[in-house]
DNA sequence: TAAAAATACTCCATAGGTATTTTAT
DNA sequence: ATAAAATACCTATGGAGTATTTTTA
């Protein structure tokens, strides 16, 4: 049975009438009997009754009719899923992301947006470590990742820093340089004598790295106080006394009473990359899409 | 799009390799790869990624791949469904009856046989006065009625008796005739003095005619003491004295302690038929099927 | 370079067209 | 007697086969 037989069979069913159905269908009334009756043939089935002024369905007929349209038209609907699917408009994105990227105000904007552009894909969220959304990405566990300074970069990954954002010190709220620090910001060798606490975790380096290579750069070499797995541990340490820290400016949403926040006043500015990771070579659609959602939305947000 | 295209699609998507999906299909791998492509063409759509070693199904073909299945499995359920209602195994049928005709223990036994057999035919069961149940059928409005005996009979139906069955007296309790009533029963014309209570409905006589001609055969013209339009009242008539009657064996089930039922001894015996009534010409499926149920019950009774 | 898919072409099965006959009311 | 479907026969589209080339890992 092919779905030509279907089509057919239901114009005669509907117009009642080989002759009309042929005409309505483009064809002539001979081929069209010859298909109807191919079909019942096949089915070993009578589908209609044939009279002098047209033909009735039998019961099996109207079993048939039934099923018929039903077919036909999921036929049709199967037709465009598949194009929306191609499209990225339909199916499934599993997106990961560190604590520190969905700070960044980017991140929950091309969320939304992507929810909002494709509402029939089901977007997988999840929040991860730096190192195992990489991992996860191998592994195709994950479609793409949000996070901050990838520092091992495999090979079959792109990666692709939507937007630098500025770094800025995390200082105790009575500090003596928060009065000190104008528009400009302080100068990072004014931190030479302060103990540093900072961001990393095995796999992951972060920031950490970026800081201590600027700190040598304005000629001195940090103190570690400590070294955190996570970058609210680091806020908290700071606010507790325990030393001072340098975190992506989005961070300053962490508006706790006994810290404050101040630029750095080193040029060209100190800074971290929010960075989208997927597997290398062509994107499949939807991933396509969420990529080209970001990459809009990190654009608009530069020129803000 | 023909389902050819959903068949070959599904091999290759199954097989991950066009070559060895021609083979599995029976024929050779260019016309394949030409219909899969047609596919691709008519969708707009990529559905596999070709390479070295094979194929891979896209998101928009591991989109299609789902709702193939789905369609060459609804294909293969309306052809059977078809074959179902010609063989009248599925379906609805409906049939009505008369109250003297369901008393009839083979009317429920059709019933329940009809059931059994044909599990899949939703059973549609009206209870009617004969009259409204002739116009019923003729009407369409259902499609076969179980009932007496019909009068009018319209020449586009056709009648069939499935079983003829005796009809007895009636009488009140304490009757002088039921004492003497022997095995073979009481003649007819001891009843020339009695009362008679009938059923009798405008355009459906029923019985009514059947009991008068067989009194005026034994020689008397039966007193009639009343006509009531259904045989109920008319046994519940009988149980508070108003006279005697004549009613089908079956209505011996409605056993009153006020009244007692005795054979009559005319011979050949007086009888009232169990009909079967349908539209003339070839039965639909489940019709015929219905029919051939009661006929091959109604034997099975005869020879109890 | 080896395996698989695509291309080029050929063929033929069959969907579809034309002319006519049969059927049913 | 008439309208509709069936039959007979013809045509030609396109599905399938064969040989070969191109692609990809």
């Amino acid at each position: 049975m092919e779905l030509r037989h279907l089509r057919y069979f239901v114009a005669v069913a509907e117009e009642r009438h080989i002759t009309r159905a042929a005409h309505r269908l483009g064809l002539q009334q001979p081929p069209l009997s010859q298909q109807i009756r191919a079909l019942e043939t096949e089915l070993g089935v009578t589908l209609f009754v044939r009279g002098a002024r047209g033909v009735e369905l039998t019961v099996a007929g109207q079993a048939l009719l039934g099923d018929a349209y039903a077919i036909l038209e999921s036929v049709g609907r199967a037709a465009t899923r598949a194009q929306q699917a191609a499209r990225g408009q339909t199916g499934r994105l599993s997106l990961g992301f560190t604590t520190s990227a969905v700070m960044h105000p980017l991140v929950p904007a091309v969320i939304r947006e992507f929810r909002q552009d494709y509402p029939h894909i089901e977007l997988d969220l999840r929040e991860h470590p730096a190192a195992d959304l990489i991992e996860a990405v191998e592994q195709r566990d994950i479609q793409v990742a949000l996070l901050r300074v990838p520092v091992a970069q495999p090979l079959d990954l792109a990666f692709e820093a939507l937007v630098e954002e500025e770094l800025l010190a995390v200082l105790p709220s009575g500090h003596r340089l928060l009065g000190r620090a104008g528009k400009r910001g302080i100068a990072l060798r004014e931190l030479a004598d302060e103990r540093f606490i900072l961001v990393r975790r095995p796999g992951a380096p972060g920031i950490y790295q970026n800081v201590i290579v600027a700190c040598r750069a304005a000629g001195f070499e940090p103190q570690i106080a400590a070294e955190v797995p996570h970058m609210l541990t680091n806020i908290n340490l700071v606010a507790a006394g325990a030393g001072i820290s340098i975190v992506p400016a989005s961070m300053r949403e962490v508006n706790l009473s006994q810290v404050g926040y101040c630029r750095l006043a080193s040029m060209p500015r100190l800074t971290a990359p929010l960075t989208l990771t997927h597997v290398a070579g062509d994107a499949e659609p939807a991933l396509g899409n969420f990529i080209a959602a970001a990459r809009r939305l990190a654009v608009r947000w530069e020129k803000r």
